[in-house]
DNA sequence: ACGCACCCTGAAACCGGTTTCCCGTGCCGC
DNA sequence: GCGGCACGGGAAACCGGTTTCAGGGTGCGT
């Protein structure tokens, strides 16, 4: 005779059961929500123990409209920005007891749209993002659901999010002036999307530089992609007044800028000096060796979830935004100009 | 007076009301889960635009006892060949409404146990996971729950699991024969972790191929970390009948590798010829660009989430291990040895 | 001795969809 | 004309925890 009894996994009901208490006595006693006797807690956690009772978790997220886990929303999490991001989040998180939810936008807003509204309809604790366009399209819904946001890179436009930012247009304007420190009088700018945050600022912090040393900013948009930035980086290469260096305003397109530059058969930094915001992994393998403008990511990300936990948590209600240093790594692709011109143009 | 109206969001109850039909006949017209009169249904969804229904998907999972979400496990999403996997998952899932929840085990098989258990909580719909062990310790919980899991990267010794993997061994023999076809006899091989899959058949390929040869293999551990791979490639540099070419199992190791080869003031290929499994965005920056084993990628993380929608929807029940070849990507870094040797040590 | 407060505990409601079960109607075939 | 079947739709159970509510017991103060 085959073995009949049903097979479906143990649920509150029967620790209850086994511990000769009711089911709400066994949450009382799993959780310590409230007091139970040591008596009929011992008794809970043996049987729990004994019949292996795993807690199903929809059904508590249910109840309690609201799960432990944070919704990630970043463009692209192919750039290694985003991944190192990402990567500590997770330890973050997961050190705290919380999950992620991953969603790329690819910097389209619809994406962005739909993918806020799924994790409201999820009921996600809380959401991180790294948003597509300044007014941060979609967060309404979530912040009217009580479901705090977190803005990453990027800040919105919305008096209620918190923001982990980078001095971004500071970093800049210190790697422009580190260029026309060397000497440099044409320098050209590889941008990123002029709409969102991070872009307008460091756009900003190279003409801010310029600007402050009275030279003529040389400008690009490389969209925050590779294939974008060489094509730009190509225009810049191919102007009467060929500038003798460049400024990268992210690690994608800095792939893209060292294409032309390769495709162009320029010297780097004797043809033409090299400098990019982020320091990714190759940064100092290449040849020479690149100039970055590093972000915190580490800190920015441990940052983030940081903000996320005290918002759930309860234990702050005022908005908070963060904006760290970014940090200055000199290396070879930043050399002086061939001969240092006068600007002559 | 304030405004005193519930402020809820909407259920299926207000839109079954302002229908006026049952919650029932609601939820079958709106998931034409069973045949509504058309009348009806146009009713419903007349109710459900007009108040802006959003279903709850806690609730709706909780009663399903399932989620439309799969979680991936991987070493290390800051891995540019995992967090490029990623990226492919995420926009296949998100193109069939799935969502993607992220683990990282950092390699360790705690991580990994205690991650599978969670997302068995969770009832994910499916599992694709790289395993840390060659056991894939901690599947048999999700399997006992009938949660499917595809093995990704790296095989699992497990009858009931899927695999979508490429062809390591092959691989990295046609690598070895390549640089032993160069004229290379000593060529170490800076290895990953031999206790699971793909660090083990990266070895077997090499050793394969020195076999064949008749050569003696060289072979150092990096456990697949830069750090290792690099203190395993200034062994190798450092034993007394050097190799004149390198092996790496992987990119991070590649790294570390090209770290102890410029410590060690070796020109590429003169010196030391390199070649590396894996091909990441910085393998034609570097001088010289290094010869790279591809892994098809993007055609593994799609075809690991067709697999996984093909057991959720019921459409298959036989298990499949799918293998893609690989592809040798021929660059400067491996070139001849400076003088071709005869076998003398 | 009486009253009140507090602490534990269990019964039952609850979260918000989905699904089962059942009934009523209408059509078809014999 | 009657039995049976197919189909549409509503009431209620259900998923599995958590939380409210209320009651019983104990202890302390007067």
């Amino acid at each position: 005779m085959p073995d009949t009894r049903e097979d479906r996994p143990v649920g509150i009901r029967d620790v209850a059961t086994r511990a000769g208490v009711s089911p709400a006595t066994a949450s009382r006693a799993l959780n310590g929500t409230a007091t139970v006797s040591s008596e009929l807690r011992a008794r809970v956690l043996e049987a729990a123990g004994a019949l292996g009772y795993r807690p199903n978790n929809l059904a508590r997220s249910l109840r309690r409209q609201r799960t432990d886990t944070i919704g990630v929303i970043v463009s692209d999490i192919a750039n290694p920005h985003h991944s190192e991001a990402v990567r500590v989040m997770e330890d973050a998180a997961s050190r705290a007891g919380w999950r992620l939810i991953l969603c790329n936008t690819d910097e389209r807003v619809d994406k962005q749209r739909s993918y806020l509204e799924l994790l409201a309809d999820e009921r996600v604790g809380a959401v991180i993002l790294s948003a597509a366009d300044a007014a941060g399209s979609g967060t309404d819904a979530l912040l009217d659901l009580g479901i705090p946001v977190v803005a990453f890179d990027r800040v919105i436009d919305d008096p209620r999010v918190d923001a982990v930012t980078c001095d971004n247009q500071a970093g800049v304007h210190a790697l422009t002036e580190h260029l026309i420190g060397l000497g440099h009088l044409r320098i050209g700018f590889v941008g990123g999307r002029p709409r969102v945050a991070t872009g307008a600022e460091r756009l900003e912090g190279y003409r801010s530089a310029m600007r402050a040393a009275g030279l003529r900013p040389m400008v690009e948009d490389g969209e925050f992609r590779a294939d974008d930035a060489e094509v730009a980086a190509r225009r810049l290469l191919g102007r009467a007044g060929r500038p003798t260096a460049i400024v990268v305003a992210n690690n994608t397109m800095a792939v893209g800028t060292l294409r032309a530059v390769r495709e162009a058969g320029l010297a780097v930094p004797r043809d033409v000096a090299l400098a990019t915001v982020d320091d990714p992994v190759w940064a100092e393998l290449v040849d020479p060796p690149l100039t970055a403008l590093a972000q915190p990511v580490r800190a920015m990300a441990e940052a983030a979830v940081r903000l996320v936990l005290e918002r759930v948590n309860g234990k702050r209600q005022e908005v908070v935004r963060l904006v760290l240093p970014m940090e200055l790594r000199f290396r070879r692709s930043s050399g002086p100009p061939r001969r240092p011109l006068r600007a002559s143009m």
